[in-house]
DNA sequence: ATATATATTTAGGCTTACCTAAATTATTAT
DNA sequence: ATAATAATTTAGGTAAGCCTAAATATATAT
């Protein structure tokens, strides 16, 4: 069972998970970037986890990690317990989309099954979290997502904003002000081809923001022919 | 803060609480006893928090430990966090009774002063838990219980129950099966002086309870004249 | 191809919170 | 009061998960 891993060890594939997504295996170094740990430490229990009875990670010195099956259920589960804690914490309790994810990041280790599977049924099992992120089904399928990087969108192109891959409440309540939430309807006006500026439509006004890793490359939309 | 103290930490502070209700010092065989840890360990902890930076715990070899006003709060808070969760699994997921303690058993740990206030407020600041345990105030005052031992009552007395001191699942279903469930109306029959077997009159059932530790000390009352 | 820079691993240490076994202190019974 | 019993503490040890500093491997630039 996944229940026998520690948090630590949770929050290890976790990352491992989110980083692996693109198919390329994970340096130690992002690893530890994203856990706010030394390198060193990630070495160990890299090579911990990869000789554990049921190996979680599959591990060679200098080549990075990639998750087994098993860890990549583990992961799973995580990230499913994560996201319809977020969903719950926003539907019954009024959080807002950026108070959610430290709350979350505790009780995702706190929960049991029993919990998981009684507030996706009171929620009539949900399909995204707060942020529009897809959540892993009960047996642990993560749904194929066909948004698209608004960076990637040509003027004229209108569309409807799926998710935000974001977990910074300073940086949410930004794109809020902005009025890039989920669902909002946008159309691109024009980029500029010097400075990289993008304009867009938004609920009536002309907003201007920067393509690049900050907000386009963190905010899919769906596209509305 | 309370917060910095670490789960294991809690755990011994809220046990000490409930050991030294009556007054008296905890012993650490009682304490180990009920953490399911080494007697040798307790008294290691105890020197720990006796001599923490704040002392969390009085503490003299061989005489048992209290707490200090300090680990009283910290010991308050974390019972306040588990009864709030247990009433709120049992008001909004939909828990029975003799579900809740082992769910929140973890969540007390996890859950923010922000979660904490935001269900206490949704559930309208409930003054007591599933088993009718009082809840410790925001300000970490536990509310004075009136409540009389159910061995304690004497043939044709009749009264309410208000409050099941105990956890084990089995035994509240056993309980709920008797029809001792909290609010519960019910009257003093006659108690067996030989073999101390109190018979008492509940929902128009007449049903027969031995006398002791198992039950009747734990079900507490309010005498209706 | 070699020097430099970067990424990764190894080695040795630390803290927390547990353990067991042995020694000590307190309690109880005679 | 003393012996037997029970409770408690001390001493020494372990496993997780982290750390830093030094060594090594890989990648990059000239």
């Amino acid at each position: 069972m996944a229940d026998s891993l520690t948090d630590s060890i949770q929050d290890y594939l976790k990352v491992i998970y989110e980083l692996t997504e693109n198919g390329s295996a994970a340096s130690n170094t992002a690893l530890a970037a994203r856990l706010h740990i030394a390198p060193a430490s990630v070495t160990g229990m890299m090579q911990k986890l990869a000789s554990a009875k049921p190996a979680l990670v599959e591990y060679r010195k200098h080549q990075g990690v990639t998750l087994t099956a098993r860890g990549k259920r583990a992961a799973l589960e995580v990230i499913r317990h994560h996201r319809l804690i977020e969903a719950w914490l926003v539907q019954t309790l009024g959080y807002s989309w950026d108070e959610v994810h430290n709350e979350a990041e505790k009780l995702e280790h706190a929960i049991s099954e029993e919990f998981e599977e009684r507030i996706a049924s009171a929620m009539g099992y949900p399909l995204r979290d707060p942020h529009g992120e897809p959540i892993p089904s009960a047996d642990l399928i993560m749904p194929e997502d066909q948004g698209i990087e608004l960076a990637k969108l040509h003027p004229k192109q209108e569309a409807c904003v799926q998710r935000v891959h974001a977990q910074d409440a300073g940086f949410l309540k930004h794109l809020e002000e902005l009025g890039l939430v989920i669902g909002a309807r946008m159309k691109v006006l024009d980029v500029s081809r010097y400075d990289q500026v993008m304009h867009i439509q938004l609920r009536g006004r002309k907003e201007a923001i920067a393509v690049g890793p900050a907000i386009t490359n963190r905010v899919f939309v769906e596209i509305s022919k």
